[in-house]
DNA sequence: CATGAATGAGGCTTCATTCAT
DNA sequence: GATGAATGAAGCCTCATTCAT
């Protein structure tokens, strides 16, 4: 039995604690993904989760805490599984490509998680996860540590990467390429495909995985 | 005399074409810049251009399409740079060296476009830029080609790329990761250390520049 | 044709200059009179003065400073009131006897302020207008001079009681026991009898004026 | 070893009787002092108490009653203090200048009371304590008695008058000038100094309390 | 008795937009 | 074409209070 702590600083009172604050969360999720995270309200997830405003400011200060909350745990769901689906595993060329594997996977509901639907939050994350830091205030909520969980996913692959090549100087710089582009990439597919070169139907997003496979390998073996 | 052309889409009246209309450019520009894009409001414009939301509704429909507006013109003025600059030269390496050293430029002021603070509009690009797209309604929106100014200029890149290697097929994808990634590096070393190697004191941003040009070519040469 | 004149710091447009403004202003009185400001919102103005809360945040920045408005407007026209009365008088002991009256006589509806109730305006005054300095953000507020119209009401007595003793040391502090203790009284011998030695039935307040009187002149000519 | 003893009707459990509800009573005064009555919620003084809303609720019904409570309590110590300095002597004219000068004098904190901080205590009264009288509910509430405190403390002032002139008519209403005059000249003097005379400076305030003294004396005393 | 949790109601304020001049 | 005035709708948030444990 596994478990997501996310930052403290991410909510007033911990929703993963009561089964309101479960409800609260995955008829965020539902909502979110439904109606964009500009539309969404807290007034409008009351009425989803039969319940109040107040009662929802209970557990979150505004709705930027809830994205970062939603965002972290998706980050740290993501990062659980690496380690889970690497453990074992000597050769670090594997370890990258399983990790890569990972990221492009389409997420599958997990049972020990009934009120998260990973695939809904991974269309989320995919939309509004940049929304998170692209703030004018990016300094002041980074204080608290509330963008932990995406640098240590960062920190994770940058690692995998060090392994391959210890010398190598701008792993991290290549982690977050890796991250936001498979990302990106799969919403360009989508929405503007002249932005990429990806295709609406590639399957389980395979060759975005291969491009950045190669991508990261080429850069980091050149002498 | 050179003009910057914005998709007709963007705008009710075009404000290029009245005093009015520049001064509520340029003032969006600084404001926008200081106050972040979520807490822009026309209201807040008026005030500062010393005249009415009304008659700002006369230029735009509403903020979004101001963003896409101002944003559109940046990456035009960027392709209008790289193409004056690589004028002329054959060798398409250089040609590539040469349009990043345009992207990675401090964007000096302009004489020909005194209400566009380029410097300004930079740091909004930077922070605000993928908010245009990252929306809902990105398939609406997108129809009436407001995102134009954007794929042009990764075309152009694409193009270069090619010139290198005809037989390369990821040149767009790649051009992505080179312009979202100059700018997203440049806001991590000044606001998310952790999530880049560059450091804040990089002199006008050559080592990104150096990174992705090796990324670049490393890529596009390999067998 | 008379006007009184109020502090610009008090409102954001003129509520005099408009219909719907100087609805809101008669509606204002009625309303604080008929609930107290407390329970007084721009809400429920809005419902009877049949607009919208929004149409009167174009006058009031909030209800506090139109509260300051009401009594300033109230002290205004109290101390026009009084020079009126005693214009062209020379003794200073009856100068003084008049201001008293005008403090203590009941007002009457003045043709020239149609939205103006002066009757209930008395009431508020009475009342609430303590509350507008008793508050721990004085001195902020008192920055603009929005308490100006008591202050000069105030001086114009000092002037007064200093025409009749002009080596008199506290002419201000006189004055405020005046002004304050003629509304307390009022309201004490209408709520808390046992605060004060006054009735009910004390005909215009006629044997409070005298104590005032009396309690004046003592102090001033005392040696 | 002396006991204040509040208006039953003032709370609902007695605040004096249990170590939280002491509690509740210093971080009220703490608080009210701070941040002023308007701002002051059950809900901030909770986390200042480190308890919660509903416990306050069990002490006191609403933040209302509170302040008529610490006012109250404020009052019957000042009465306390004046019986106390007056006992034994004989002179009424002593016993007056005996009472102003408790009235005036800067209240220093009490070994028996070690849960109230009189200094801060009287700050309050000065600010607020107006506000539990002049309000629109004023003849609901005082129906229980309870402002019993305050027209005791005047009714003592009032007998001490009566002592020096039997015959005189108007001692209540001069007591409660006195009561108020005193207070309102210490808040102008710091914040409104063109409504009185009295200097910011003026030490321990014995300025006004010889304005007072000779104000009394020169009424109850003249033909 | 004390408290953690929940909530209905409503306050204050701004937004985006339209209309009449 | 520019603007001043007006407003419906909604956002965000807190308050005061109750209930169940």
């Amino acid at each position: 039995m596994i478990e997501i702590k996310i930052n403290k600083h991410l909510y007033k009172r911990d929703p993963e604690e009561t089964l309101l604050g479960k409800k609260f969360l995955s008829k965020s999720i539902e909502l979110i993904e439904r109606i964009g995270f500009e539309e969404f309200t807290f007034k409008k997830l009351a009425v989803e989760a039969e319940s109040t405003e107040a009662s929802m400011y209970r557990y979150f200060e505004n709705k930027h805490k809830l994205l970062i909350y939603l965002v972290s745990w998706y980050w740290a769901w993501q990062e659980y599984q690496i380690l889970y689906k690497i453990q074992g595993t000597s050769d670090p060329i594997l370890k990258l490509k399983n990790a890569i594997a990972v990221l492009i996977s389409e997420n599958k509901k997990n049972p020990n998680f009934a009120h998260i639907n990973e695939q809904l939050l991974s269309k989320i994350v995919i939309l509004e996860a940049s929304k998170t830091y692209f703030t004018i205030n990016v300094d002041d909520i980074n204080k608290d540590g509330v963008f932990n969980a995406y640098k240590s996913l960062c920190g994770l692959i940058a690692s995998i990467i060090l392994d391959i090549n210890p010398s190598y100087t701008h792993a991290r710089a290549l982690s977050t390429t890796l991250l936001e582009g498979i990302h990106h990439h799969i919403f360009y597919s989508q929405h503007l495909p002249s932005l990429t070169d990806f295709k609406k139907d590639d399957l389980n997003y395979q060759e975005i995985g291969s491009f950045y496979e190669k991508l990261i390998l080429n850069q980091i073996q050149s002498k």
